[in-house]
DNA sequence: ATCACGAGTT
C-alpha cells in the first residue's frame, strides 16, 4: 500500500469523462418486437403506446430506417397525438434533409392541426440547418400569431436561427427584448457571434453574462475558448482554462478539444500538446483539433505521425475533415510523397470519396511545391466542376512561383465564378509585379477601381501589458504615432545595417512611384509597425505575439527572421491561416508558405 | 420530448 505524500501537490488529474452522446441501444428490430408485444396485448393503439414507439424510433441508431417506421406508425394511426407529430418534426429536422420537417409541418398546418410550444423549436432548428431565413421568418410570424412567440425555448431557437443565417441584428433584437434568459439563451448568442467571426462581441457578451450574475456552464466556456481562438487572445484563453479547471469542467472532451484548438490558434502549441497528452479518452474530433494545430504551427511531420497514431493506436477511422487537416499539413510542410500516399489511402484504405476540399489540398500541395502543371492536370481530371476556391489555390501557387501563363488561366476561371473577390485581383497583380510587368499591374489596379473592389487593408494587433494595440497599414491617426514612427525608423535602420534588402515584388499600390516609394510602403506594413511597437514597449527577451488579418508578405517574413536574430526575440506571428514562429533568424514554416 | 457547444482546404 502506498500513502499519498502530503508534501507534493497532487497532479492535476482530468475529471471523469461525461458521456457526450448516448448511443441508443434500441434498434429498429427491437422496436418492432416491442410493437408485436403491444399488439398481442391489445395496447398498440393506445395513446401512451404510440407515443412511446415513436419516441423510441426517433432515438434509434441508425435513425433513418426507424424514422421511416415512425412515419408509418403516424400514417396508420387513427388519431395521431401532438406528441407524435412533434417528435417526428424534431427527428426530421435533425436528418440530412431537414426540409422534410417543414413539409411535414405544412401538411399538418393545412389540416388545421394546432401547433404547441414544442413544435416551433423543432421547425426553427430545421430552418437553422437549411440557413432558410425566409422560411424562418414565416415560422417566427406563425409562432407570434399562435401566442407562442414569447416562449423562452421558442425565442432561444429564434436566436439560433438568426445567427445561423448570419442575421445577427435580428438575433440581437430577440435577445435584447427578452426579460428572462436562461443559460441556453446566453450560450446561443455567444456562439452565434463566434460563428460569425465576431469574437469581440462574443467576449463582450460573456462579460455581460458575468455582470448579470449568471453562472457559465461548460458550453459557455467552449464558446469563450472558440472566441479566444478566433481572436488569438491567449491571455483570456489562459484565464478561461483556469476557470474551467477551478469549476471542474475540464473532464468534458468537447472542452478539452476547445482548449487544444484555442492554444493551437494562439500559437501555443506546447500547451495544446499538454492538454492533448493529459486527455485519457480521445475521439476523432479531439485528434483532428490536435492534428490541425500541428499543421498550422508548422509541424507537418508530427501532424502525419499523429494521424498514423490515431489510426493505429486508437483504432479510429478517419473522416473527410481530419484528412483536410493532415493533407494541409503535408502541403505546408512540403511533404509531397506523404500527401500523395494519404490521398491515395483516403480512397483505397478508408473507402472515402475525395471531396472538393481534398482536391483543393492536393492542388495546394503540388502547386506550393512548384509543380504547377501537375496541379493543373489534377484540376482537369477532377470528377466534378472545380470550385473557385480550387482555382484560387492554383492562382496562389502561380504567384509563389511566378507563373504568369497559368495564373492568367486560373484568373479567367475564377472570374467566371466569383468576379468580385478582391484577393484574386491582388494575387494576379502580384504575379505581374513579380516579373516586372508593371503596365499589367496598373491594368489590374484600374480594373479593380472600375469594379469598385478595394484591397482589404492589412491590420495587426499586439497585446502589451494586457492591452490590445491595433495597427492598420498607413494609419497615422493613433496616439502613439510619434513614438511608433521613431521606433519604426530605428528598426528599419538596424535592419539595413544587418544587410536586409527590401523585397518589393509584392508591393502593388501606387506603382507609378519608383522603387524608392515601393520600399517606403513596405516599412509601414502593419506587422512591422506592431513589432516595432512591441520592441520598445516590452522588456528585452519577451516573446512578441502578433495577429494579422492577411497573409504575411515576403519582405515582412524576411525582416521578421532578421529581427528575431538581431534583437534576440522570439516572434509568433499569426497570419490569416497559420503561424510563423521566428527564432534566431529562422522561421518554423521553413520559408515554405 | 422540445432550445445551446468542440475539428476544416483558399
Amino acid at each position: 500500500m502506498t500513502t499519498s505524500s502530503l508534501t507534493s501537490p497532487p497532479l492535476p488529474r482530468p475529471r471523469p469523462q461525461y458521456p457526450e452522446s448516448l448511443d441508443g441501444p434500441t434498434t429498429l428490430s427491437e422496436i418492432k418486437q416491442l410493437q408485436a408485444v403491444l399488439i398481442k396485448a391489445g395496447l398498440a393503439h393506445t395513446r401512451p403506446a404510440q407515443n412511446r414507439l415513436v419516441a423510441l424510433c426517433s432515438a434509434a441508431r441508425p435513425p433513418d430506417p426507424a424514422l421511416d417506421h415512425a412515419l408509418l406508425l403516424f400514417s396508420r394511426s387513427r388519431k395521431p397525438t401532438p406528441f407524435m407529430r412533434n417528435t417526428i418534426v424534431q427527428s426530421l429536422a435533425n436528418t440530412s434533409a431537414p426540409y422534410r420537417a417543414l413539409r411535414f409541418y405544412f401538411a399538418a398546418h393545412c389540416a388545421a392541426v394546432p401547433p404547441n410550444h414544442h413544435t416551433f423549436p423543432a421547425l426553427l432548428k430545421a430552418c437553422s440547418h437549411l440557413h432558410a431565413l425566409s422560411e424562418g421568418n414565416q415560422i417566427h410570424a406563425q409562432a407570434l400569431k399562435s401566442g407562442l412567440g414569447y416562449d423562452m425555448l421558442v425565442r432561444n431557437a429564434l436566436i439560433h436561427l438568426y445567427c445561423s443565417c448570419a442575421a445577427l441584428d435580428h438575433a440581437q433584437r430577440v435577445f435584447d427584448k427578452m426579460l428572462e434568459r436562461d443559460i441556453v439563451t446566453w450560450n446561443t448568442m455567444i456562439n452565434g457571434y463566434v460563428q460569425n467571426g465576431l469574437a469581440r462581441d462574443a467576449l463582450d457578451l460573456f462579460r455581460d453574462l458575468q455582470l448579470a450574475g449568471v453562472w457559465p456552464d461548460a458550453i459557455t466556456m467552449v464558446g469563450v475558448l472558440s472566441a479566444c481562438a478566433v481572436a488569438g487572445a491567449l491571455e483570456l484563453g489562459k484565464w478561461a482554462h483556469a476557470y474551467i479547471e477551478k469549476h471542474r469542467m475540464d473532464g468534458r472532451i468537447s472542452v478539452r478539444t476547445a482548449l487544444i484548438d484555442m492554444y493551437s490558434k494562439c500559437g501555443y502549441i506546447d500547451r495544446a500538446l499538454e492538454v492533448f497528452k493529459s486527455t485519457p479518452v480521445r475521439n476523432l474530433v479531439l485528434w483532428t483539433a490536435m492534428i490541425n494545430g500541428l499543421a498550422i504551427n508548422g509541424s507537418g511531420h508530427k501532424a502525419v505521425e499523429f494521424f498514423d497514431r490515431m489510426v493505429h493506436d486508437d483504432d479510429i477511422k478517419p473522416d473527410g475533415v481530419v484528412f483536410i487537416s493532415v493533407l494541409s499539413a503535408c502541403s505546408h510542410g512540403g511533404l509531397i510523397d506523404e500527401g500523395r500516399r494519404l490521398f491515395d489511402e483516403l480512397k483505397t484504405r478508408y473507402n472515402l470519396v475525395p471531396q472538393m476540399e481534398h482536391y483543393g489540398c492536393m492542388v495546394d500541395l503540388l502547386g506550393r511545391a512548384g509543380r504547377i502543371e501537375e496541379a493543373l492536370q489534377l484540376i482537369r481530371r477532377m470528377p466534378s466542376e472545380p470550385s473557385e476556391i480550387v482555382w484560387r489555390t492554383l492562382l496562389g501557387a502561380c504567384r509563389a512561383h511566378r507563373n504568369v501563363q497559368i495564373g492568367e488561366l486560373a484568373m479567367k476561371e475564377i472570374q467566371r465564378r466569383e468576379p468580385r473577390h478582391h484577393g484574386d485581383h491582388v494575387l494576379l497583380s502580384n504575379i505581374y509585379a513579380s516579373v516586372g510587368r508593371w503596365e499589367d499591374v496598373a491594368y489590374v489596379r484600374r480594373a479593380m477601381k472600375r469594379m469598385g473592389i478595394s484591397k482589404e487593408p492589412g491590420c495587426s494587433i499586439i497585446v502589451v501589458d494586457g492591452r490590445i494595440y491595433s495597427f492598420v497599414v498607413e494609419d497615422a491617426s493613433h496616439r502613439h504615432s510619434e513614438e511608433v514612427r521613431a521606433a519604426l525608423e530605428r528598426m528599419a535602420r538596424r535592419l539595413r545595417e544587418a544587410g536586409h534588402v527590401p523585397d518589393t515584388r509584392e508591393v502593388v499600390a501606387r506603382v507609378e512611384g519608383g522603387e524608392e516609394e515601393r520600399e517606403e510602403k513596405l516599412v509601414h506594413h502593419s506587422e512591422k509597425v506592431a513589432v516595432a511597437f512591441g520592441l520598445i514597449r516590452t522588456v528585452p527577451g519577451t516573446t512578441l505575439r502578433v495577429v494579422k488579418n492577411l497573409r504575411v508578405c515576403a519582405d515582412c517574413h524576411a525582416a521578421m527572421k532578421l529581427i528575431s536574430e538581431i534583437y534576440g526575440r522570439e516572434i509568433v506571428l499569426r497570419d490569416r491561416n497559420r503561424f510563423h514562429h521566428f527564432k534566431s533568424g529562422s522561421c518554423s514554416c521553413g520559408d515554405y508558405w
